[in-house]
DNA sequence: AAATAAATGCAATTTAAGTGCATTATTGTC
DNA sequence: GACAATAATGCACTTAAATTGCATTTATTT
């Protein structure tokens, strides 16, 4: 149990009620989601404070945003990895095209990529399409 | 010089005038291309033609859209490896965060990823973000 | 408590994507 | 070539997500 008034805090963020609420419901889902979802998941406040919280999340490294090709934004919580600092980035994504589900597959780094020189990088998407375990059946 | 009529035809494409002129400007850009870019490239016709144009060459296997994180849809010619056969898939995009141009490194295949029991694979999208070697310098 | 700064709610805007439908052009049949 | 059938085009309109402006409310600082 991690105190989420405490996780807010120390990344700068003021620990309000409708943020105290976001995280716990982001943290409650295996799934990114995307807006739609997040205030489908509240009765209560409206879809602008939603926006920028979640924009807040992510500019302040809780959230990050996932672009699985559906053409709507979807966003995932930063999940420390144990024993792990800030490596947490790079890992892949897999996107099923029968739930239209989105998820994180943190432990599925994106392989190191050799670029033409003079190309430098500077971040990594790798975005998996197919059928999740849940829908192959296997 | 290759016979634009023919590659249409031989695509199930009927070769009208927008059609030819599309495709030709498509071969002339090194970059990936918005509806925008297109539409600033053609005096003449309109918006919903090269919408329908540009979605009727994807398609047909002529294009491929582009997601490189910016929200716009960008798409390039699937320009046929000499030799090789419909095995122009699955290369990585480049996507220059100063000139914000993509483009397709259409000899970096993404390397095979293992994933988890259960998850099938139907496609595979790689975009790497940072500085071109026109923005680098180097 | 008063002043200051930040968060929220509601309305409105922006922009890309997509659809409906009438018109025009092309193709196939006689 | 005339005619019917089919496809392409142009214009208006709609949809949906993302984003901004601004007034109001809430929290923080002095
Ligand atoms: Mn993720
Ligand atoms: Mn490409
Ligand atoms: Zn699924
Ligand atoms: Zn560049």
């Amino acid at each position: 149990m991690v105190n989420v008034e405490q996780v807010l805090k120390d990344h700068q963020i003021r620990p309000t009620a409708i943020r105290l609420l976001m995280y716990r419901f982001l943290t409650e889902s295996e799934v990114a989601l995307t807006l739609n979802d997040i205030e489908s998941g509240f009765d209560q406040s409206e879809r602008t404070t939603l926006y920028r919280t979640i924009k807040t999340f992510e500019k302040k490294g809780l959230v990050h945003q996932i672009d699985d090709g559906t053409g709507v934004a979807k966003y995932a919580l930063d999940r420390p990895v144990a024993g792990k600092q800030a490596e947490q980035d790079l890992h892949l994504h897999f996107h099923c095209t029968s739930c239209n589900e989105t998820l994180c597959l943190t432990d599925h780094k994106i392989p190191h990529i050799s670029l033409p020189k003079g190309f430098v990088t500077e971040d990594m998407n790798l975005v998996i399409k197919g059928v999740c375990e849940k829908c192959s059946g296997q």
